[in-house]
DNA sequence: TAAATACTAGACCGTCCAGTTTGATATTAA
DNA sequence: TTAATATCAAACTGGACGGTCTAGTATTTA
């Protein structure tokens, strides 16, 4: 399966790699309309005619780029399931809700977020890929999470709802404040001073719902 | 003030208004970058020269455009206040989600939102205006709902800060599928099924807060 | 070695588009 | 009426950009 092996020079992997890297880049800081094939193949220290040849038009970059930028952030979303071992719970949600901070901030995951909205209307497979990759795999762990906690008076449904309603709670308007450019990223002792209270509310419907 | 009443033929106020209506058509449909000044001038009926002779540029139409279409919004958030007198709170927090969420997934709302964050990072003027007239409108009616049921146990920091956690909570990952065009609105039936939850959510969180 | 493919550098084509210019007509104040 | 301004229609300018083409070089298999 793995073995095509056609005669004649070999693509070369790195080439593509660099050309993907630029491309990830561009596209995220300029956005679609703004990024030229020019400036992608200068950036990636590639002639333009290599870009073509790996992918067919600009459109079909842009997917690849933007698909390869979400696996990157697939990774980091599982590494939060091991603690939730002997933790007691607001530490364990405290350390998690933290981290979420972190990633909304991230700028590269901003710029992402900016550019699947924008172009949301024309490609959304770029969106379903995103969407996967990002805020679906960090449900899924929060909801397992909380099933393990409330485990077992807590419903595994009502668990995943609380899951969102805690994701909710830390995003609110901060996140859209954020993508529209109205805010900047948090500090450590501002993330903690607003993932607190997060976690408190969080704790009471928690309560609320597992003696129902 | 208001009469510089210059000499020559005047420029005709209902050009200007159909300039900026079919602007705001395309921009919101179609973004910035994919709305060409020939296309409005068309759209509009009126000569590309005329466009220019109201508007300087492509940019200063855009703010002009998006801002006019931000402030048609401001109107629709105040009509909330009134029914905030002999309800129950239950049943107005109700009647509030329902239309928060209903304008939340009004399409020109979801492309106005679209278009600012896209443009964000260009037009950051842009953004603020649209917050203003937008979510924090509607924040503050609600802060102020919540003051008066609460009133005189609950601070009025708290009651904003009920506000800000009950929209979150209706927004939940609802909003952000939206915007990245992952979801079909929801049909009034599914909206009871939701906002129904996030009403007792806040009265849960409510209750804890008047009596800490 | 020869055939096949990748890659480079750059010219090139066609299109789109912001913004300008021109020259005529229309409307208004003085 | 006259001077000033708005509006129209259409041509034009200058530049950007997606994509192709060419001609030469590099790398790989057979």
């Amino acid at each position: 399966m793995t073995e095509p092996r056609r005669q004649g020079r070999p693509k070369s992997e790195e080439k593509r790699q660099d050309i993907l890297r630029a491309a990830s880049t561009l596209f995220l800081k300029e956005g679609f309309a703004n990024t030229s094939m020019d400036s992608v193949a200068k950036a990636s220290g590639v002639s333009k005619q290599t870009v073509y040849s790996h992918f067919s038009s600009k459109d079909s970059l842009f997917k690849a780029a933007i698909g390869s930028k979400c696996r990157s952030y697939q990774l980091d979303a599982l590494q939060i399931e091991d603690d939730a071992k002997a933790q007691p719970m607001p530490k364990y949600l405290t350390k998690v809700g933290t981290q979420f901070i972190k990633l909304l901030q991230d700028p590269d995951a901003i710029a992402l977020f900016r550019v699947i909205i924008a172009e949301g209307g024309n490609n959304p497979r770029a969106a379903e890929l995103f969407y996967q990759a990002g805020p679906l795999a960090t449900l899924d762990t929060l909801g397992a999470a909380f099933k393990r906690y409330g485990s077992p008076t807590l419903s595994t449904e009502l668990a995943h709802k609380l899951a969102f309603d805690f994701c909710a709670l830390l995003k609110g308007e901060f996140h859209t404040m954020l993508l529209c450019g109205l805010r900047q990223p948090m500090t450590d002792s501002e993330i903690s001073a607003h993932v607190a209270p997060a976690v408190e509310k969080i704790t009471t419907l928690f309560r609320a719902y597992c003696t129902k």
